[in-house]
DNA sequence: CAGAGGTAGTTGACACATCACCTAAAACGA
DNA sequence: TCGTTTTAGGTGATGTGTCAACTACCTCTG
């Protein structure tokens, strides 16, 4: 490692406040589904990608390249949501390795209950205060670092 | 609840973009510094905090303070770091309740051997690719949206 | 100086994430 | 067809974060 290029006062103010907006607006929203749904932001994240699909099911695998989660993560996951009753697992007849994960009646009743209440929230701690101008360059934003992140990941 | 106003397209594009990149980040900055370095994040933010200050010791609240943390959360995290030595526990002599966290010698030699590769990942897989205009409006949004969390907080 | 109320910090229970490893069922090639 | 490899998914251990309840100590007021 050469001598490393420390953050400037620029570059370390937008990455502090970054961070540091990272990190309580993902509590806020957590805390706010939390109390109002009893669901997680993980939960919602997977019923929201199971009620966009046909049957409201999707085989683990599925679910995690969707989510973009580690398989392991998901299984684990969905067994906590399986306890709850917002999911069912459903063994595939044509594989025996492959598993569905099915959306239940209470998953959706779940999520169509917190949806509202969650956009609502976003919209308030986030998008209704930026401008049409600071979204398109948060889009970009995120546009370039994933790409850089997902580069880094093949060559991982 | 009255009838909600979902995302449009951009806000939309906007938003799943954050939330991807961000989650995106935090992995892989986590898995940096935990492979090179054998340190989590949160290790490392409080190791930064603990160095930036004379004697190398804050008091649990100065720290919770500092971080922006729960005070629950860092007396966990500081008896996960006791245990491996990077920080200790001192007893304050004029209030009994009180408790300082230092950092030890070993935290300090883990934090200057972690410090370099962290913000060369911080600038590869993010800061780099950011031109100064897109700095200045992530800082200026970061800005906005931490005074509408501390705003709602504060309401709570 | 008693006791009411606040403050500093800890603890236990639980949800969450990651890692490394495991099992079983395909798929495939000699 | 047999044995190897790949693929789908699950498991256990460990570290992390949150909440609610708790202990012990300080402080302040009568």
């Amino acid at each position: 490692m050469t001598d490393p290029r420390w953050l400037d006062d620029a570059e370390q103010r937008a990455w502090r406040g970054y961070v540091r907006m990272q990190s309580k607006l993902n509590a806020q929203l957590n805390r706010q589904l939390q109390t109002d749904s009893q669901l997680s932001l993980s939960d919602f994240a997977v019923l929201v990608h199971l009620s966009e699909v046909p049957d409201r099911s999707l085989r683990v695998s599925q679910l995690a390249q969707a989510l973009h989660w580690e398989k392991s993560r998901v299984s684990h996951h969905v067994t906590r949501m399986e306890r709850r009753g917002l999911v069912k697992r459903v063994e595939c007849p044509t594989d025996g390795r492959s598993a569905f994960v099915v959306m239940t009646d209470c998953g959706q009743n779940a999520i169509d209950a917190a949806a509202p209440g969650h956009v609502d929230t976003v919209r308030r701690l986030f998008i209704d205060d930026l401008t049409a101008d600071q979204l398109k360059a948060l889009e970009a934003i995120a546009g370039q670092v994933l790409a850089r992140l997902d580069d880094e990941e093949c060559r991982t």
